[in-house]
RNA sequence: GGGGGAAUACCAGAGUGGCCAAAUGGGGCAGACUGUAAAUCUGCUGACGUACGUCUUCGGUGGUUCGAAUCCAUCUUCCCCCA
């Protein structure tokens, strides 16, 4: 949602926690179409937590994460961040208490706590002061939840958000950090912001040996299928990212056979369906060449199919994962998937 | 039959004597996109070479000029107007 609204409405598809199995997810924002009604998200000593109204959890962001995209035009300051909108200028802030209410008023089933989220080459020094801000800030957001009710009759929970930037010992004091608030899961933030790869693989390593093993966590913002493969094993439980819909209104497709740029003339003239492994998301396959047709063309449908086949993909992806988690051969098929997932095609 | 206009790279279309291998768009090719200010943005697109560069291009042919996509002659094709 754009800025003034302080929180971003998502979707989650959550594991039933009561699975042995690690790995559940994800993610895709605004589609809760793949979610059962009345799904359990998540349980807890004395209680169980039902969704919302509808097929499935909803779960917002922030706003936390608009103080590092719009890094440009913005103002930090202890109380909160100040925007101006990019729609008429007119001024705005966020605040840990307000942005609380905002979610409880939208009516999340999953809150996310309001976070500074530095960039991935932040300096040391740059990344402790923000970690001790994100903290602080923490605290004014479960004061506030604490202090408020769910709006809507159906229980809202609040998510805080490790941070630390590149530095281990920050990551590891920010998870020890979070889990005086007792929270039902715990996301990990400030990920896939420039840093390489192999630093956020160590992060999360460093993070989740800390984080409670009972309780889902959650990689904000991230990623790519083999991001996913990767972090799912290394214990992360949930994930959301634009990519499946942005990169996919842009042309590319992820396949069980590897990514695909849907413009290209090569396409042209090859009627086969999108992916040979069949992850279409409605009983009728879409071809390549009706969709390179489509976005070449400029047609909305093309950004729409592809964005569907995307969020298809990766929830097949997950799934899968889940499956060879509890086959006990996840590692062999992680592997051999992640070697073609990066293929381009 | 008479008069006028136009032919430019894959397409469309600027350019009217040197700063033109030739604007701009499209198409093509490649790349980017990770808690969504994004149906977006970037690069390349005559040939050879990493590159400075060299060579061949602006309908055909022949001229003028130090120098021509640009001027002249002629041919070809297309379009328009008048009969």
């Amino acid at each position: 949602m754009p800025v003034g609204t302080g929180a971003t409405v998502k979707g989650v598809f959550h594991r039933d926690v009561r699975d042995e199995a690690r790995a559940s997810i994800i993610l895709a924002n605004t589609y809760h179409l793949y979610m059962r009604p009345g799904m359990e998200v998540m349980e807890k000593a004395g209680g169980v937590h039902r969704f919302s109204s509808w097929e499935g959890p909803m779960l917002t962001d922030s706003g936390g994460f608009q103080v590092f995209s719009l890094a440009g035009v913005r103002k930090l300051s202890e109380e909160g961040c100040r925007f101006a909108s990019h729609i008429d200028g007119s001024k705005h802030l966020f605040t840990p208490e307000n942005v609380i209410d905002t979610q409880r008023t939208i009516g999340a089933d999953i809150m996310m706590a309001f976070d500074e989220c530095p960039p991935g080459d932040a300096p040391r020094e740059y990344a402790a002061r923000s970690l001790a801000l994100t903290h602080r800030w923490l605290e004014r957001c479960f004061d506030r939840y604490a202090s408020t009710s769910p709006r809507w009759g159906h229980s809202q929970t609040l998510f805080p958000i490790v941070q630390g930037c590149a530095y281990a010992d920050l990551r590891e004091q920010s998870a020890r950090f979070v889990q005086r608030f007792d929270a039902d899961g715990y996301a990990i933030g400030g990920l896939a912001v420039g840093e390489p790869a192999p630093v956020m693989y160590e992060m999360i390593e460093v993070v989740n040996a800390v984080l409670p093993q009972d309780r889902p966590r959650y990689l904000m913002g991230v990623g790519t299928p083999v991001n996913i493969l990767e972090a799912i094993d290394r214990g992360v439980d949930m994930f959301d990212c634009v990519m499946p819909t942005r990169n996919g209104r842009n042309g590319m497709l992820f396949t069980s056979e590897g990514v695909i740029n849907i413009r290209n003339e090569k396409w042209r003239d090859d009627f086969s369906p999108i992916d040979p492994d069949g992850t279409a998301f409605v009983d009728h396959a879409y071809t390549k060449a009706y969709l390179r047709h489509l976005a070449v063309s400029g047609e909305m449908m093309a950004a729409q199919i592809a964005s569907l086949h995307n969020i298809a993909f990766y929830m097949k992806l997950v799934r899968q994962a889940r499956e060879h988690i509890v086959a006990g051969d996840f590692a062999a098929w992680k592997a051999e998937a992640a070697a073609k997932l990066i293929r381009r095609l």
